[in-house]
DNA sequence: GTCTATAGTAGGATAGAC
DNA sequence: GTCTATCCTACTATAGAC
């Protein structure tokens, strides 16, 4: 949450904080000791406490920097002269170039976000949601007064849908494996906005 | 996993069994404890072993209980004489239903599943996961020889689309909310199927 | 079927030496 | 920046009384 160095190089902190987060998102945070992450780089736990505050101050810097980039990546995409279909599209790619990026970021998220919103301190990402949510349904809205969209769902359920569907993914991609995250994103997209049935609404079965 | 008793009726190990999924879906295997359970039982944590071996078992019985109904049905609709499009309509709202009628259930296997299958004893949902796969990838390369299903997707990828898009819902759906799961699930079918595009792939936008 | 009492383990965090 | 040593707390599970 504070700027605590200069940051110009990597520090002896943002490589703790690496450590900590896959170790976060491999086994979920609260599944994860202060010593599986001293382990891990090597030192005793006590030793961790020279750089942190608590495990809490390390998830909270964690997905703070993260979020804080995409956010400013979609507010970018909300503001441009972009068509309504052009910045869903643009979102959705953003999303999945996160989960590539960013994996365990997205992975501790989707994990552990319902448990640590309990606390104060995480109460930003409370606000995030509804940010996100707002961004959401608006673009959405927008797309069913333009002609883009459909206008016969419910904007709050389309809404979570693709919230849910593009973030979930983080369970199975692999960055390191051979569907590109450009790919998942493509088919994604395709599902998305034009269904996976071959045509629309068939009326009637012939056969 | 074993049958204790006659369990013609409601018996007190049912009740703490309830008990207990309300709990663990609420926050989380790990993060339940035997005290929170008995607290809630209006018991003490070791009266609770009277009942149970462990917390594992516990869990074991909740989710394999749900399971085995669940997929009961699910073979049902696959062995029917239904067409494939009736097939993927009627799984999806099998789905929809365990999710209201299973909250509990649902939501532990959405959070602590992926922790559960690293212990031998949970052996048996990574041979469901494979069961369920099968389904699905048999029932949508089906539809596509049979011109249901869009030919340029990747079966694999549209599997864990729908899969995930499905079941991550209990995260949101409230079984006694206004939104019943009969409407998400029209909802979310229509969406599956037909896109949220009003139009399928425009090749030029007029305005 | 539940209670009392407790064993045994593991976790987050701290103080001060090096 | 790391180590040694340790405190305090909380957890699962057990043994035997009632």
């Amino acid at each position: 949450m504070s700027t605590q160095q200069q940051a110009v190089k990597t520090s002896r902190r943002e490589e703790l904080l690496a450590i900590a987060a896959e170790l976060f998102a491999q086994r979920g945070f609260r599944n994860t000791t202060v010593r599986d992450i001293a382990d891990a780089a090597g030192i005793l736990s006590g030793s961790l406490y020279h750089h942190f505050d608590s495990k809490e101050s390390m998830v909270d810097e964690i997905l703070d920097s993260f979020q804080t980039e995409l956010f400013r990546k979609y507010e970018e995409v909300v503001s441009s002269d972009l068509g309504v279909r052009a910045k869903f599209e643009a979102i959705i790619r953003i999303s999945f170039e996160a989960i590539h990026d960013n994996h365990s970021e997205v992975a501790i998220y989707q994990n552990d976000a319902a448990y640590l919103v309990e606390f104060d301190r995480f109460g930003y990402l409370n606000e995030r949601n509804l940010r996100m949510r707002r961004i959401w349904v608006g673009l959405l809205e927008e797309g069913v007064r333009s002609g883009t969209f459909r206008p016969d769902l419910d904007a709050e359920v389309v809404y979570r849908f693709i919230r849910d569907t593009v973030w979930v993914a983080v369970r199975w991609y692999r960055p390191d494996g051979d569907l590109s995250a450009h790919d998942v994103a493509e088919q994604y997209l395709s599902i998305l906005l034009d269904g996976i049935a071959a045509r629309r609404r068939p009326i009637k079965k012939s056969g």
